[in-house]
DNA sequence: TTTAAAAAAGGGTTTTTCCCTGTTTTCTAT
DNA sequence: ATAGAAAACAGGGAAAAACCCTTTTTTAAA
């Protein structure tokens, strides 16, 4: 492996122990080197700044403290559109993945693959500029007919909603919460009840469990 | 490093790129060597009858399809005892800590480590046959605390009710199916309430499910 | 700029839940 | 048998949850 010919990348991830395995993992394949790992946006702000070499390819995390994936990747738009980003996540969310894409990044991986498609992944993505898999291009399709009978998807503040749910609070504390109206609220519970097909808040609570929206 | 003294490892986690990652890191310890890695605990089972070589130490991850981390561990603690069992993932729950623990697991580590704690965990398992981190040890004290003030004892029917509450039913409905009055069903809330210091039933249900005195 | 859709609130009603306070029945031990 | 304790039953009233229908505000799109 020739260093001069090796293209730098770069990791953002919380997870200290993924981040420096997957580090190995990268410097194994040919002619790519990890230049740094960052551990949220805000770190990787700073160390884009201190350092001189600016890496051609991101990886990046979405659940993450301080700045997470979806305000790192807008930064990056605006301030580095040079460098490629690849989301690399747990989060198979058609939301989150259609959210990543049209914010610019050229690629949603699930940290479920097998290595060789990482490898090409990051090869496709200097050569073509993007990859996509089956999955999101599944997903990307299926987004635009999605009227069948499966998973209900769920709007960002729903989610919230539903968590709040699971817990012992009023709904008039969820409200407090969340900085809405008790109105509001109600009409998040209506809607779910009608989509979820379930009578009452405890049913509610017992999808959200059943279905790893909530946890205990 | 010299082949004949290195430990041998094995990974067990779903997540393959993961795993990749994790070896390459393992390997790049000093005296530990990565044998291979399996989807989940069916696939171990096969692959520890395939090799000839058995592990010293298992890296074994919790969430995974078909045979999770709890069943392979059960298996393992009957059928090789002689390996020393690592729990690595992500979940930092108090009860699934323990439950690993008192199946026979030499140690529970986050996966957002440092990687020279893993380290450190496997040097330590290998010389004093176990390794607990501080947040492991917090755990046990805690719930060594807490056994004495808790576990209150519930009578046949109090359980009935807390089954039956764990669903959509209303309490009249609940009276109705223990052919009981609603208000003798009033009665056993409101004792439960206090007995278990909750405020509503979502509360109740949220205490049986944790308890396993109800499932979902 | 008009239009349409989605999100956020409001008003008002019924049902369920919650909580306090009791009475009656059942069981059990002396 | 009988007092004491637990279990079952119950009334009244306040609060929360559930339900339904309408209106305003925000957002995105044509």
């Amino acid at each position: 492996m020739n260093k001069t010919t090796s293209h730098n990348i770069v990791i953002v991830d919380d997870h200290s122990l993924f981040a420096s395995s997957l580090e190995k993992l990268v410097n194994s394949f040919n002619n790519f080197n990890v230049l740094y790992h960052a551990k949220n946006g805000r770190d990787l702000q700073q160390k884009l700044k201190d350092y001189s070499e600016l890496p051609e390819i991101i990886l990046l995390d979405l659940n993450m403290p301080v700045m997470d994936g979806f305000e790192t990747m807008e930064w990056l738009h605006e301030n580095h559109k040079e460098i490629k980003v690849l989301v690399l996540t747990m989060e198979d969310d058609e939301r989150k993945i259609l959210k990543m894409l049209s914010n610019g990044a050229k690629g949603y991986l699930l940290k479920d693959i097998h290595p060789d498609k990482l490898n090409e992944a990051l090869v496709q993505t200097l050569e073509k500029g993007y990859y996509h898999s089956e999955k999101v291009a599944e997903s990307l399709l299926h987004s635009l007919h999605s009227n069948d009978t499966e998973k209900p998807t769920f709007k960002e503040r729903e989610i919230d909603f539903m968590k709040l749910a699971c817990s012992e609070m009023t709904y008039k504390e969820i409200a407090d919460k969340m900085n809405l109206s008790p109105k509001t609220i109600d009409g998040y519970r209506q809607d779910l009840f009608n989509k979820l097909d379930v009578k009452n808040r405890v049913g509610l609570v017992i999808y959200a469990l059943k279905n790893d929206i909530s946890k205990i």
